[in-house]
DNA sequence: CTCACTTTGTGCATCTGTTCACAAAGGGAT
DNA sequence: ATCCCTTTGTGAACAGATGCACAAAGTGAG
């Protein structure tokens, strides 16, 4: 049995509240922008699109930084979860695989706004290579280790077709790297202590299939088996 | 007072079990071209990337579509996995805005294969409408409702800038669609009975930067609380 | 048939996450 | 100071997901 000081700062962040943080700091930029200057979880809550008390436990994860009866200083929190979220240093970022979607991602603004830098663009055709997207230049694969180890990439988002993506993936960790963010339909396989995200377009689209089949069904009385009805749902 | 009954509509599927289902479909399409018949669940976990155990409680709650000394039959449970998602009917889906992302997504082949077909793309920008993508007109957003109905559309993808999606999805959604796929890093509100995914770049950033400051922490033998750290993380 | 072997399907313990509900804390008025 | 009002921070109950471990069910050989 393990037990834990209350007192200090647990760095133990559960998973699910460190996926909500970036949601809570996006709800509260935009507060700041419109010159609120505190908030309460309540309204924090609902412009993030989560429960009240869900929020004030994942906030209560960082430390206390509320004030009972008033709420929680805007500009006090952005930093506060700036600075656990790590985005108070520059993060730079490779992406590997400039075609459709590299571009778009190179190309796309929300990436700098919060401490991400595009730090370079690499592929492997010698058609893609040369060109300048984004104000960058497109470097050959073969480059990969010494950009990396360079221009101190930390994170690499790979958005080459699937048969490379392992490959790549095998070379970026190779040289060190230890947070990737995929969008090859793939699922990649990395040492220990390495981080691997993966976007998905294609589940995404399924999962919603999934819901809309079971609402077509409902609708038109469909394949209904015997008892597993249970609780109807209008109010 | 609103209330929200918790809906267990899933025919007693688990959400998680949902999400993991496409995973498995790939694998199991990859194994059936390289002229795979069966597979066991040990290995088929290991495709996907996921504990043996939960492969096969994932798959109980489909039905019983194993053999036990042999395996799962390939060709059969991509039939079944497929009905369940609903991927044996087929889908139209619109995107609305075509910039970067908007293009890269029309462009994209991945989403064909599975059933879904971009069945309209539309922009409100006069220099894009009329632009021919992938096949397909840009039309303007005016049309949203009549391509809808005409098409029959049921799942849309935003791809708008921020400030435009909770507008489009109003739209979209009085005009009968409950399944939207959302790029715009904004909280969307829709009425009840809508499902809205997104997929938000940043925030697999913020995450990801997140556990590599952790790491980053460790190394330098940082702010680590005494036998705090014990924790073996991968991927 | 029986026996040896493989692999599924699932009961159960455990872990993780969510939600309720309220005592405690703070602000402001008098 | 004392009282009232608001809102936080959190204990505890609940809900959901995971993974171990094994009985049950199947195959195939003899
Ligand atoms: N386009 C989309 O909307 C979309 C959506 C979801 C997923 N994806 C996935 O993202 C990936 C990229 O999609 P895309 O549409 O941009 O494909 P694409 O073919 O347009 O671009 C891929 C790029 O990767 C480069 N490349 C190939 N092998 C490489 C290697 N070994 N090293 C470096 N670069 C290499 C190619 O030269 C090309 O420029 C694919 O895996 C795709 O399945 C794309
Ligand atoms: N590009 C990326 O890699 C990327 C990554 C993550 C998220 N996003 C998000 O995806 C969205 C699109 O990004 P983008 O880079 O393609 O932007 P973009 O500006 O290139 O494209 C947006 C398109 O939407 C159109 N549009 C604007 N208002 C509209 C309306 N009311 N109805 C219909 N169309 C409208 C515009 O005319 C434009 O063509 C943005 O919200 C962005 O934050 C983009």
């Amino acid at each position: 049995m393990i037990r834990r000081l209350p007192q200090a700062r647990d760095r133990g962040i559960p998973e699910a509240t460190v996926a909500r943080l970036p949601l809570y700091l996006r709800a509260l930029t935009g507060m700041t922008e419109r010159g609120v200057a505190t908030v309460s979880s309540e309204d924090l809550a609902e412009a993030a699109g989560v429960n009240s008390a869900k929020l004030r436990k994942d906030l209560s994860h960082l430390g206390s930084y509320g004030t009972r009866g008033v709420g929680y200083d805007v500009e006090y929190l952005i930093y506060q979860i700036s600075r656990e979220l790590g985005l108070t240093q520059d993060w730079a970022v490779a992406i590997v695989g400039v075609g459709n979607l590299g571009r778009a991602l190179a190309n796309y603004g929300g990436f700098v706004s919060r401490g991400f830098r595009v730090a370079a663009l690499l592929d492997s055709d010698p058609d893609v290579v040369g060109d300048r997207i984004a104000g960058l230049n497109v470097e050959h694969i073969d480059e990969l280790e010494t950009v990396i180890a360079r221009r101190g990439v930390s994170i690499v988002v790979i958005a080459t077709p699937a048969a490379a993506a392992q490959q790549v993936c095998d070379r970026v960790t190779a040289a060190g790297v230890t947070s990737i963010l995929n969008f090859a339909p793939v699922v990649l396989s990395v040492p220990d202590g390495v981080d691997v995200r993966k976007v998905d377009l294609s589940i995404e689209l399924q999962i919603l299939a999934f819901h809309e089949q079971r609402k077509a069904d409902r609708e038109s009385g469909g394949p209904v088996m015997a008892e597993e009805w249970q609780r109807g749902e209008s109010a």
